[in-house]
DNA sequence: ATCTATTAATAAGA
DNA sequence: TTCTTATTAATAGAT
């Protein structure tokens, strides 16, 4: 525009460059004012310059009103930023998901032993829960169990040694009166009185 | 800047206004990628006529990676979209960590009752174990313990019938032979062998 | 749109 | 950066 034309092309002197940079920089923020102010028009600029510096303007109001407007207007592609964030939003979701299908099953579970069985869950949901609790209430049961089955044994043997005494006694009287028709008591109960070992097996 | 002076306000005449704001507008741009190619500086211009329309302008790439750009430089006010998701985000985070607190000291809990009770809980998380567990395995020991104690209650009435019977066959010894220093078989052993009912508490 | 008289912008130099 | 000034570019108003 002045004392020569100028090629439309990067300015290699870096001196002119930065020269030219400045004044073409009011330049243009000061045009882009006027067209704001002349036409009643809203107006945003920015300018990074080749070191990364930012140059702006907004016209009415501010940059961020102006991008928000300008998001509104042109919402064809939504930026990686905002994407990363809903991709996080996404999988936040999708895990918080999972772990209360988790809980669900646990809770179905709880409810299910509750009612001692009462058929409220999937097969599948049974299979986690099976799987879970396995091991876990294995041991729960195997303590008390073992103390249940040393009484148990305890009284077995006080039966068998019962049982030995009632056996000599009858002899005793067999031998001693000759009567053999003698009935012992409570023949009516099912005789021998046996836990079968299974039951241990949790 | 031509025929004379413009007044730096609003043109009121409609359409002298339309007129200027197209050709202004065009120099704008003109202006903008001038700028842009001579200094090597990356520039966006986003233009709303009055009307709402919208021009703009991205030297090098996009306008949304330049507003990105924008946005990295001058992350002092978030837009409301943003904080919005930002906002879900975190209470999405907040959620799972919830979650995968409760997992955790379930999993704490497997643990402990794998180990035997190897101290590796704190107490709060053994408190909130002990009242989710609580009711859930006393139903699961409620089932068998049911069964258990039905047998043990048969072998405790057995246990008295042959109690029962052997008094009766020492009595009957007594009555027709008259020895009284008949020593019944076992008396070592503890008796009567019951088992306390607090067992089954579980 | 296009023309053109006139003003505004600015390149080069200081 | 800023000022000056010669020169070019932009554009207001008319067509």
């Amino acid at each position: 525009m002045a004392r020569g034309k100028v090629q439309m092309k990067r300015i290699e002197n870096p001196v002119h460059r930065q020269v030219t940079f400045c004044k073409r920089r009011v330049g243009l923020l000061k045009k882009a004012k006027e067209l704001s102010v002349l036409c009643d028009a809203e107006i945003g600029v920015f300018i990074f310059s080749s070191h990364g510096k930012l140059f702006e303007l907004a016209t009415k109001g501010s940059m961020q009103g102006l991008i928000e407007r300008y998001m509104k207007m042109k919402p064809t592609r939504v930026s990686q930023v905002e994407q990363t964030v809903e991709t996080q939003t996404l999988d936040a979701k999708k895990e918080i998901n999972l772990l209360k299908q988790e809980i669900e099953i646990l809770q179905k579970g709880l409810r299910y032993m509750f009612d001692g069985g009462a058929g409220t869950m999937t097969l599948d949901e049974l299979q986690v829960l099976e799987k879970n609790l396995e091991i876990w209430i294995y041991h729960v049961r195997s303590a008390k169990m073992d103390i249940l089955f040393q009484e148990i044994q305890l009284l077995r043997n006080s039966e068998g040694v019962l049982t030995a005494a009632n056996k000599y006694l009858q002899d005793k009287i067999e031998e001693n009166t000759g009567v053999t028709n003698f009935i012992p008591m409570a023949t009516d109960n099912t005789y021998p009185f046996t836990i079968p070992d299974d039951i241990f097996e949790c």
